[in-house]
DNA sequence: ATTCGTTATATTTACCTAAACATAACGGTT
DNA sequence: AACCGTTATGTTTAGGTAAATATAACGAAT
């Protein structure tokens, strides 16, 4: 047989979605380029697209996920705060555990 | 905190969708009403568009999930196969396990 | 042959969401 | 004061998907 199981996984705050695999990787790629525009870009996502889920999730969550700046030399910036960083690191850690889990558990039914 | 984590699952066959939560539903459907136009009703859904499903489903796995009937007395009916029945049951399983794996997965997490 | 509720399928319409476009505000540097 | 790349936000356009509509085919029973 190759039937496949597959999954998604989110992390909902009082009944809202809170983080997702498309905001996970648009957090990663704002750690990388320090700037939530290049970011977008990088992703082609457009800008407006990804100010809105950032602000979302920001705005959502028990405490700041990103800092930013406006203005200045470089224009500005977003960066992760630690608290960020470790919702990302969560969500990647038990996301990868599930599929793990879903796969013993196919293989161990009538359909593995 | 009240995050709460959420999933969906689903099993694929040749890299394609063969059943998820909407298609299951809608087996359930026609297992309880013996048609394929009662079970849309019943789920609010065009017939056309459940048809689609139930078509996608049957080609797509190993062995038919539903027979079909068209013509005679009661103008004909769908009524599940064994093995429908079965892919049913095993995708309920697997997914009420998924769920409980991931309440353990984030309470033992930073955020539980 | 007619009827009836079903399966089967094409076509057209409506809608909703995502993309595109445009513009303002910000603030260190020069 | 002018500049620059960024954040912030509104408005318009487009596209893709779901819904609505229409119609044919089927076959046992009468």
């Amino acid at each position: 047989m190759d039937y496949k199981i597959k999954s998604k996984i989110w992390i909902e705050a009082k009944g809202e979605i809170l983080l997702g695999e498309g905001r996970v990787r648009l957090l990663k790629a704002i750690e990388e380029t320090g700037s939530l525009s290049k970011a977008a870009r990088q992703l082609n996502m457009s800008y407006k697209k990804a100010w809105g889920l950032i602000d979302d999730v920001n705005s959502r969550a028990e405490k700041p996920v990103v800092t930013k700046n406006i203005g200045g030399k470089s224009g500005g910036g977003t960066v992760l705060t630690d608290y960020g960083r470790s919702l990302v690191e969560v969500f990647d850690e038990i996301n990868e555990s599930c599929w793990k889990y879903l796969d013993t558990q196919i293989k161990a039914s009538d359909l593995g």
